[in-house]
DNA sequence: AAAGCGCTTTGACCCAGGTCAATTGTTATA
DNA sequence: TATAACAATTGACCTGGGTCAAAGCGCTTT
C-alpha cells in the first residue's frame, strides 16, 4: 500500500511526516465486480486512489439511462476535487469494473495537510487543470464530432504505441456509454470499420489492420494537437 | 478598476500588499463587439477578469463549425486554470460580445503570489472544482438530455428569480451554439414552447407565461438538484 | 452436456435535429 | 430613405443514430 501511494503524482509531493500522517487515516478497500462504492448524491467524506482494476464513474438520468463520465485506471485518484466545495455530495456514482483495490483517504484530514503545504496545493491545482482541459475536450468531442470519430479516437487512445494487437479490458457496453453511444451503434461502427479493413475485434482482442486509416477516421473531426 | 478587482472572489483573498502587487502588472483592456482577445492554440501568458460585457469562449472544428464552451459574465475570471500546465496554450478562442472591459493579469507573476499564500490556493482550488462540476453537468446535459430540455434550462438559468420579463442580452445564434443546437432548431423550439403557451420571445425580450411548465420541460431530463 | 444468463450482434423501423434554401425582419451606414 | 449586411424565421428534406425485438454467442452452474 505504501508503495502504491508513493506512486501517485499528488501524494508523492508529501513530506515523509505528512505521508505517514495520511496513512494513519487511510483505509484499504477491495471491491468485486459491480460493487458500488458510492452513489450519485451521497455525502462526500473521502476520496480515493485506484490501486488496481478500474472504477466507473457515471451519471444517471431519471429514466434510468446512465452515462459513463470517466473510467479511472490504477494510479489515479478521483473525487478529490470535491474537497473544496461547501457541503459536497458526489456528482457521480462509482462502481467497480472487475476486482478493484482502492485506498480511501479522509478528506477533512487531507485538507488540513494542504493548508500546511503550498507545494501540495500547486500539485493539486495542476492535476485539476488537466482534468478541466480533458473535460473541455470531451464537450468538444460530443458536440462537434460524430460517433464514428469518437469510437476511432477511443480505440486509438487505448492502443499501445507500436503494437497492433491488444486487449480491451473493459466490457463493450461500458465503452459505448463512455463515448456516449448505444451498444448497438458501437457494434455497427466496429462492423463498418472492419468492412473497410481498418480493424478487427474478436471478443476483447483488438487487431489494427490500418492504423493510419483509423487515425484519419478519428481526425476527420479532431482538432490539431497543438491547439487542443 | 481597483473596486472591480476587489469584487472577484479569488482576488479578494489577497492581502493589501499582494493586491497592490498584482495591480502593478495588471492591464486594462477595452474590446469592441467581435474583437478577438486570443485564439485557440495561442500561447498562454495572461488570464483575465471580465469587468463589464461578456466574453465568448469557443472551440473551432476544422470544418469551421464553432461551439461556444462558456459565456463569461462580469465579475468572473477565465483561463486562469492554465497557469498550472506545462507549456500552456489556450484550448479555446475568446472574443468579445458587445463592448467589453477586461483586466488582464500576468500569470507568472500571479503564480509567484500563489506560492506565498495557501489561502489563495484554496480559493482557486474551490473555484476550479466548481468549474469542474459544471463541466460534468454539461457533459451530462449533452449526452442525456434533449435539445428542448437544454433550451428550457438555459432560459431558466437566465431568468431573474421572481420576474417573468427580462432581456436576453446575447444574440440568439450564440445562445444556440452555447447549448449545442443550430439556430434553426433553437428558433423552432422557441416556437413550439410558444404554441404551448409557455413563453414568448420578441426580439431580445423574454416573457414567461408558465414558469412551472418551463421548469418541467427542463426537468423532464434534469437530475434532482441535490444530486447534481 | 444441457440449461440459463448476460453480453454482443443484427435487422427493421423511426425520429430529433441537422442541412439547404428562400423569406423576412433589423440594424447600421451612407 | 435607400441599401447593404446580418440575424432570425420558416419550409422541405435527409440522415445519424436511437429504439425495439429477435437471434447468436460465450460464460458459468448444475
Amino acid at each position: 500500500m505504501r508503495e502504491y501511494l508513493k506512486n501517485n503524482l499528488i501524494l508523492q509531493r508529501l513530506t515523509d511526516k505528512q505521508f505517514e500522517n495520511v496513512l494513519t487515516r487511510a483505509k484499504q478497500i477491495s471491491l468485486a465486480d459491480g460493487d458500488v462504492l458510492f452513489q450519485q448524491g451521497d455525502e462526500f467524506r473521502r476520496f480515493y486512489l485506484v490501486v488496481s482494476g478500474h472504477m466507473k464513474l457515471f451519471r444517471l438520468a431519471p429514466d434510468g439511462n446512465e452515462k459513463v463520465i470517466e473510467l479511472v485506471d490504477a494510479g489515479h485518484t478521483f473525487a478529490e476535487a470535491l474537497m473544496f466545495l461547501e457541503q459536497p455530495r458526489y456528482p457521480v456514482g462509482a462502481i467497480a469494473l472487475g476486482e478493484t483495490d482502492l485506498i480511501s483517504i479522509d478528506a477533512r484530514h487531507f485538507q488540513e495537510l494542504l493548508k500546511s503545504s503550498v507545494d501540495l496545493c500547486m500539485a493539486l491545482l495542476g492535476d485539476m487543470s488537466i482534468r478541466l482541459r480533458s473535460l473541455i475536450r470531451e464537450i468538444d468531442d460530443l458536440s462537434l464530432h460524430s460517433a464514428t470519430c469518437r469510437v476511432a479516437a477511443f480505440i486509438l487512445a487505448r492502443a499501445p504505441d507500436c503494437r497492433d494487437d491488444f486487449e480491451l479490458d473493459i466490457p463493450k457496453h461500458v465503452i459505448a456509454s463512455r463515448i456516449s453511444v448505444k451498444p448497438e451503434t458501437f457494434s455497427r461502427i466496429i462492423k463498418s470499420l472492419k468492412s473497410k479493413n481498418i480493424l478487427e475485434i474478436k471478443g476483447s482482442k483488438v487487431h489494427l489492420l490500418d492504423r493510419e486509416a483509423l487515425e484519419e477516421a478519428a481526425d476527420v473531426c479532431a482538432l490539431p494537437v497543438d491547439a487542443s
